[in-house]
DNA sequence: AAGAACTCCTGTTGGC
DNA sequence: TGCCAACAGGAGTTCT
């Protein structure tokens, strides 16, 4: 499900819930997702507030008054459920939940100190969650890889030309590389390279020149990245199939694709005329608009 | 050692 | 209607 502007979304929709509040109760009801819990992963939560809420690339990252950094990860099909106490408010350490139809996939439950539970529900699992210390996340393995945050002031044509030069990969590869770009995924790529008139099939060299200077491609490239994912922010990122934001808000970026699940349709640059592809890239689908993607 | 292929898991969809 | 193959927003691991 989440690209950057889905996981951006998710995190405004938890902050108010969980910053402020402490972990009255936890229940974890599987040994592992796509990798095991952390040892004493209920333990470590149980009774510490929640300082803050933040996101690196797709990771949200619960900042603990115990120094821990609650990591979470959505996969593809992770989504946070929230229930607010309302009219029967629960007792303190009391879950706000019913078992219902689509609860098998409820992993993990959270009830806060202030009234609200939140669920975390993975149906393929792709997901996972880990614990470290605040003062050793940068060095922790799913973080320390991470390349730069596109919406920063670090991506630059210059830097994506640097780390792009001599790559012998396609440029839909070299951008969905997180040790490149972090937080970037299969949707907004091919978003981006639409905006930039730029084939996904290129060779990612061409960003760079043979100095390793940013190319005008690039300087085209970057800005584009940065715009589809503040549009895509804005829109409340991407709903596909049953995704919700926390609080079930829907996103409606997805009325906006030029390109993503739109093969066989008409290029929607004005007087265009071509016709969107699909092609398959290192197995993932890759939409794109062949007359005017160069 | 870079780059591509494979893998995890379940649910939905589209074609026959 | 039913069945089955293809596909889905990710990314670590294993191959070549």
């Amino acid at each position: 499900m989440p690209e950057l502007p889905e996981v951006e979304t998710v995190r405004r929709g938890l902050e108010g819930v969980l910053v402020g509040a402490r972990f009255d109760r936890v229940e974890q009801r599987r040994p592992d997702l796509r990798f095991p819990f952390p040892d004493r992963f209920v333990e470590r939560l149980l009774g510490t507030r929640v300082a803050a809420l933040s996101r690196r690339a797709k990771y949200l990252l619960a900042h603990m008054e115990s120094g821990d950094v609650l990591i979470m990860h959505l996969g593809m099909s992770g989504r946070f459920k929230v229930l607010r106490a309302g009219a029967n408010a629960q007792k303190p350490g009391e879950f706000l939940y019913e078992a219902g139809e689509n609860s098998r996939h409820d992993h993990v439950l959270f009830a806060m100190s202030n009234g609200a539970t939140v669920i975390y529900n993975d149906a393929r699992r792709f997901g996972f969650m880990d614990l470290a210390r605040e003062d050793g996340l940068a060095a922790h393995k799913l973080m320390s890889g991470l390349g730069v945050e596109p919406l920063g002031a670090d991506l630059t044509p210059g830097y994506l030309a640097a780390r792009c030069k001599g790559k012998r990969t396609t440029l839909k590869a070299a951008l969905l590389d997180q040790r490149i770009i972090a937080g970037l995924g299969n949707i907004y790529v091919c978003e981006a390279l639409y905006r930039s008139g730029l084939s996904p099939r290129r060779m990612a060299s061409a960003l760079a020149t043979r100095a390793g200077r940013a190319t005008g491609r690039a300087e085209r490239l970057v800005p584009q990245i940065k715009a589809v994912l503040e549009d895509a922010i804005e829109a409340g990122g991407s709903t596909l199939r049953d995704y919700h934001a926390p609080e079930g808000d829907l996103g409606y970026f997805q009325h906006s694709f030029a390109v993503y699940g739109r093969e066989g349709m008409e290029c929607v640059l004005p007087g265009c005329g071509g016709t969107i592809r699909r092609i398959v890239q290192g197995g993932r689908s890759t939409f794109f608009c062949p007359r005017c993607q160069r």
